[in-house]
DNA sequence: TAGACCTTGACTTTCTTTGACCAAAGGTTA
DNA sequence: TAACCTTTGGTCAAAGAAAGTCAAGGTCTA
């Protein structure tokens, strides 16, 4: 196993235990794990950017440290704030628009994209009384986006 | 035997024992085999192709490494063939029974599971009668499944 | 014997590791 | 409080470790 990947696992174990929010001192990081300082800020350069979702502060001098956070929460609130635009009924055209809607935004890639869809899909609903349906959709929909949180 | 036939029969070989994952060290693979690593690469790019059914992820630099998947054909199959075994009704624990096994085979992976599961949870259907729950519970299934063909 | 397939090696690109040197923050002392 | 020292972290470039590309030439086969 690389070295990097040594680094980057133990800074995922530690956001994983703090709830997404690591902070690390990084020479003794570095001699905890056996490499050179300079290979933990290679690490977080190349594997804890924004892009993939991280905010990174530090500060030098006596007790200085890096701080590293998890910023997952900008899809999990969009998700939510979904969820609660979705009343007690959600007809087939409305949840496509969402669904397109999320896909579009990167919120859910396309294979949760189409299962959404095929899961809402008024082919699942031929058996159920025209004033269910829609309750129903609501339901179902509110009930995977939950999961996705 | 042509070299490429040997390098061809080994990542089968590899493929095969670790159920149809491999991943390769290219230089070192050449050099036990012997032949040049850009070897390696032609067999892959004339023998391991996608419409061959693989899938390959490489990466370069230190601990670089080739990862060759076969794409599982008798996944559809196993879909297909659970649709077919679904009948009009379907109980909410027959249900999480064949996800998780679709899952513990590898036919499906946790995110798909989770979405499945939740979509088929009893909790959506509290506002149904009785006697549709599982019909309906069948036919969202079904189609769900449908769209991982 | 032409075209398809195979082999080889020089050169390129990407990712990782390391270490020398720099910069900032806090602490001490004259 | 200014000057200096100590403790941290930051930057960067060089070297190393793989894999990728490509073109030239070799073989085989219909």
């Amino acid at each position: 196993m690389r070295m990097s990947d040594i680094v980057a696992r133990h800074i995922l174990d530690m956001l994983e235990e703090a709830d997404g929010n690591a902070e690390i001192r990084r020479n003794e990081l570095a001699s905890v794990l056996g490499c050179v300082p300079s290979q933990i800020n290679y690490v977080i350069t190349s594997r804890f950017t924004p892009e993939q979702g991280y905010i990174v502060e530090s500060r030098r001098g006596g007790g200085g440290y890096i701080r590293i956070t998890r910023i997952n929460t900008t899809s999990q609130d969009a998700i939510m704030h979904i969820i609660n635009s979705i009343g007690k009924r959600l007809d087939k055209i409305t949840a496509e628009v969402m669904i397109n809607n999320m896909f579009e935004r990167s919120i859910i890639n396309e294979d949760t994209a189409r299962l959404m869809l095929s899961a809402l899909s008024e082919r699942v609903f031929l058996d159920v009384p025209q004033q269910y349906r829609d309750i129903l959709r609501a339901s179902i929909f509110k009930n995977m986006l939950l999961t996705l949180c």
